[in-house]
DNA sequence: ATGAAAGCGCTAACAG
DNA sequence: CTGTTAGCGCTTTCAT
């Protein structure tokens, strides 16, 4: 072997001279691309972007290059996308758009395509994932409409195909119960998607029925817009007649009128860690399984007052 | 050759034995990777995902897949992104983060990677672009302030590196001359960059020395959030005490306190328009060169007023 | 018309 | 330790 130092300068007069290795011979030998492949459900939802930046920024430092798709919240997309990602020979995927039973996933566990969740996780156990505590999350959510005094709390809930769906809705029930509240089963219902439409549709269904809560928790903070919406158009006024509480913290919910009183998600930490525990995974298969869940924390705003 | 029935059945035969055809060994060989490098200056500014969502659809209804990265404005990065696209063999290029004077851009068209501008472009006019008309834009806001009675209007610019702010800030100034309003120097301040603090300070160093405007004309959304924090902080009311405009209609303005009047910008066109003319540039790469300019629209809601 | 062979740019294995 | 070669999976060219 020649000088460290040498070396270095061959290969940077090779540089100058305008030659660029090409990734996809190398990639076509060793069958490692350096490449991963992000997939989310909806770019348009701003959670999304800080993730997607801070899980691109790390794999980047890494060498590792980041192809982005978005499923547009559809099941068929996500095959096509995560197939082409395959055959595109991705070295591994972070996936924020997994449903809880997601046969996509667990194709790629069966064939042993490293992979990370993010944000959502799957009903099986035993696949990596960095999520946030949901129970913890609507525990938090709830006791603080109970220390304003709210006693009967409406539930807009995400769809239960989804995990944060699905355990952000059983915490509900679970507390309202353990705290003796009102329990009717119209006063929670479940959005069929994480949308501003689908959240109004989902409190109008409620309005009609019972026009007497104080407070409606909502799974997400586009679902709380949604409840926005739907006040307005029947007079209401947030937080006067009603509180209303969001999940996520998305950018700008703090500027909205009222500013949303909703959970905080460290999203950076999510998307850095994901992007850590899949490197990882590439590096070394065989290592356990990591499954990381973060600490909600709740930020008060205008959204919530006493009854 | 057999029958065109007879060949598909033959393809989808071997699909389902499990045969994926290998695009990375395609691309090595034809040199074309049916990939499309999609380079943003900041994922979190809600302005691109709409732009990139159509972008991406269109591009993959043709087969083609889009590569997403975010240079997180700083130049250096977008080299480095660019660099390895290039090296990554992509078909083309969509570029939004363009700079007036881009020296990446001048490299790309140099060694003939097709590629399309949207939203920003460059000064040299020989490149594809595919933009809003910035001149009728800030002409539309600055009618409909004049339209409620507003005389002494600020402006609070964009940077002045980006097409944008560039021609922004020019019309700004040649429509106030026509029409002949004030036009002290400090009434017109450029941002640093296209973000909610650089437009508060911008903001801020000219109520320092003027405070008698009624009217802020923001060349960006985000500049006129920063607008709306140091308007409050001053303890000035908007549109009360003085009237904001922005620009981009950005997802959930409409739902700020106060609901933001500003330019729309047909988002879904600029993508799927960037997206046809790359995909024609690639196939005819000596096609003429189109540039497209979207007119924008205006859209009044709570943030003006009467003086 | 069909089939064999060469080669895209790289790396890993293999002789020298 | 250095230099040579085979082959990754595909497409295209060239004989047959």
């Amino acid at each position: 072997m020649v000088s460290d130092h040498l070396a270095r300068k061959i290969l940077q007069a090779a540089e100058e001279l305008g030659y660029r290795r090409n990734p996809l011979a190398a990639g076509l030998r060793t069958r490692q691309t350096h490449t991963v492949g992000i997939v989310l459900p909806d770019l348009t939802n701003p959670v999304f972007p800080p993730i997607v930046r801070s899980a691109e920024h790390t794999l980047d430092a890494q060498g590792y290059t980041a192809v982005l798709a978005d499923t547009g919240n559809r099941r068929r997309r996500e095959r096509t996308i995560i197939d082409n990602m395959k055959s595109r020979r991705v070295d591994g995927l972070i996936i924020a758009a997994a449903r809880r039973k997601d046969p996509v996933v667990d194709d790629c566990v069966e064939l042993g395509i490293p992979l990370v969740l993010v944000n959502r996780t799957v009903d099986k156990h035993h696949v990596a994932a960095v999520i946030n505590d949901d129970e913890l999350g609507i525990e938090l959510a709830l006791t603080h409409l109970l220390d304003l005094g709210h006693r009967r709390i409406a539930y807009v809930g995400g769809p239960q195909n989804t995990s944060t769906g699905h355990r952000r809705y059983k915490s509900f029930i679970r507390l309202r119960q353990r705290f003796g509240l009102a329990s009717e089963r119209e006063l929670a219902v479940n959005a069929v998607d994480y949308t501003e439409t689908a959240g109004q549709t989902a409190l109008s269904r409620m309005l009609a029925s019972h026009r007497d809560f104080t407070a409606v928790l909502a799974a997400n903070d586009l679902l709380a817009l949604g409840c926005y919406d739907e006040l307005r158009a029947h007079g209401l006024r947030c937080p006067d007649d009603i509180s209303v509480t969001g999940y996520n913290d998305m950018p700008f919910v703090d500027r909205f009128d009222p500013p949303l009183t909703t959970l905080h998600i460290p999203r950076k930490v999510l998307g850095v860690q994901a992007a850590k525990i899949l490197l990882e995974r590439i590096r070394q298969p065989d290592a356990p399984i990591k499954q990381v869940r973060l600490e909600p924390r709740i930020v008060v705003r205008g959204s919530t007052a006493p009854p």
